[in-house]
DNA sequence: TCCTGCCGGGCAAGCGGTTGCCGCTTGTTG
DNA sequence: CAACAAGCGGCAACCGCTTGCCCGGCAGGA
């Protein structure tokens, strides 16, 4: 069905180029690939006729392998979390600083449409950043056989990676409870598939274990503002002091239902939320939540690409951890007497 | 500088597969591109010892004109801005439902970084969606004459475009101010280069001749949060009881820098923002602000890109014109006794 | 039995650009 | 004045893939 396009321009090529100058087709490739190698002043009218002509280079007609295309593409579940503001800004300065552009691709969560994102972009870019991707851990090998890849927040055995330390984030967000004289706290857990809820709940057991707490999961819940209001109605059923979200947006969004029901937090409920994404401070009451370096995990992410883009081994298979730190805002309070 | 890639692997190329298998590169070439074509047994033979060879197609060696990349770029000055957000959902229904792949790449109001990115872009997609675009009219026929080019919220002479009526919710969003009793208002600009500062101020400026507003204009700003915190200090030399921001997050952040001056909103001021985005209603007290009809503006746009990849003429460079609708909440009150 | 037509596969040209090599034109030097 | 080198442009092969054309074989109809 790709019916030929009835207005496509048969697009100039050097040798019309080079017709028009009166040279050799290759003297005109030359003129733009290796301008030392052809007189400046042939050069110069070569470019200037071509620049008349509309002339394109057709880079991937290069003969022999795939030119460097200088794009890397970071592929996203959900562009409206702001957890990936921060960390698609700082992939954007490792690719600026490197003299590169960085597309985005959005997956919404869904792993075929991940994947035919991964195959189309596989094909215009350097490397690849993969966050919070879905997709299965032999597929995300197969595509960094081919290309150079960087798993964010996920650990794929052979593949590279960059995480940040949920789990102790999870438990110091626990202790903080703990401290506050909290005896059972709440998780509203996030999509099943996801590597960081894994080390979320981790981090909530251990704690359990080395300082007493009642834990209880609830869940899962979209990774989102609605996923939170649900999870508030869902808590309503089995009240706790203290509940810990999967992340900001869970957190706000719980917070919201929570107000609809009547419940005050931090009240009658303290809330813990996870990224320190940008609205945790625009909310109010402002967000209690553990940052994540987002900023460093997506420039150290997009580094290591650009790394193995420039010919460095993809080296150790060791996971890059990051550490968390706990910003304590206003939905925590002291459990009420 | 692109010393040869160490670990280059020569590529497995149709000619290893034809050898291995016992056929003509030229079956081989058929084998995935026209499978009717060749025998149904002899094709999957070849395609079983592709696949242990991992023999990837290199669609860019195609021979003749550059195949459809189903990929469709949509390039945007600020992700941080969350007015993106809906924009970019609505342009993402229309390329899921296209099958198409969303490519989105941030310029950072850049006009060189905006430049160079199309530069890259332009070669492995088959469409762009130009929003928030810094660059020169002329550079943006440029683009449009090599792929399909749709632009939001501004117009280029020649490229079709999508726009919404800047002008119009601005002067209704003045009429709300004037019968809340309010006299004077003060505009805090945008970026100069931007198409809808103009409309705004426009609108305005329309305002002041009809209704008998007095206007005074401001900035210009960074269309952020923390541009928004600056204009708070500068209107505070000359304070007015009401205005209109450029968008909402120069609202939202003037809201939080009249609150560090001690200014209550709406009780000394009202703000009005622009584009009713996610955050509006999020921030407290929450935000009166024009809806922009941005999912609609993203889909449209998307849509014609496609269609003229279909083949469609870029039709009437006639802009298609959004409507607005003004959204009251709590930042705007009657002008103080 | 011979002719016809179809099927499946190979040959080779060509897409647009790059590059090794060759040869012409200058200019320099002994 | 001859020998030589450097500079510069052209020729042609090649990159990996597609495609028009051709050819051999086999089956079915006359």
């Amino acid at each position: 069905m790709p019916e030929p396009d009835p207005d496509a321009t048969p697009a100039v090529t050097i040798y019309d180029v080079a017709r028009a100058a009166g040279v050799a087709p290759s003297t005109v490739s030359r003129a733009f690939s290796r301008p030392g190698r052809v007189n400046a002043e042939t050069g110069e009218r070569i470019r200037q006729i071509a620049a008349q002509l509309g002339y394109r280079a057709r880079p991937q007609a290069r003969a022999t392998s795939p030119t460097r295309s200088s794009m890397l593409a970071v592929v996203l579940a959900d562009l409206a979390n702001p957890v990936f503001y921060e960390l698609v800004r700082g992939a954007g300065s490792a690719c600026e600083a490197a003299g590169y552009t960085m597309m985005l691709a959005e997956t919404a969560e869904s792993a075929v449409r991940e994947r035919a994102t991964l195959e189309r972009a596989l094909e215009s870019v350097d490397g690849l950043v993969l966050t919070a991707s879905r997709i299965s851990d032999s597929a995300i090998r197969q595509v960094a056989k081919v290309k150079p890849v960087v798993v964010v927040n996920r650990v794929v055995p052979g593949v590279p990676s960059v995480v940040i330390d949920v789990e102790r984030g999870t438990f110091r967000s626990v202790q903080h409870l703990v401290e506050l004289g909290h005896e059972t706290v709440t998780y509203l857990s996030g999509p099943e598939a996801s590597w960081a809820d894994g080390m979320r709940w981790r981090g909530l057991r251990r704690a359990a274990e080395e300082l007493g707490v009642r834990i209880r999961r609830t869940g899962p819940f979209a990774p989102t503002v609605n996923g939170g209001v649900q999870a508030a109605a869902t808590w309503a059923q089995h009240r706790s002091s203290a509940v810990v979200a999967y992340n900001d947006l869970v957190a706000i969004g719980f917070i919201r239902g929570a107000g609809r029901l009547g419940v005050s937090v931090p009240g009658e409920v303290s809330v813990v939320g996870f990224d320190n994404s940008a609205m945790a401070e625009l909310v109010s009451p402002e967000l209690t939540t553990v940052a994540a370096p987002l900023h460093a995990l997506g420039r150290t992410a997009a580094q290591n690409v650009l790394a193995m883009v420039g010919g460095a081994r993809s080296q150790a298979p060791e996971p890059m951890q990051l550490p968390t730190r706990l910003v304590v805002r206003e939905t925590t309070a002291p459990v009420a007497g």
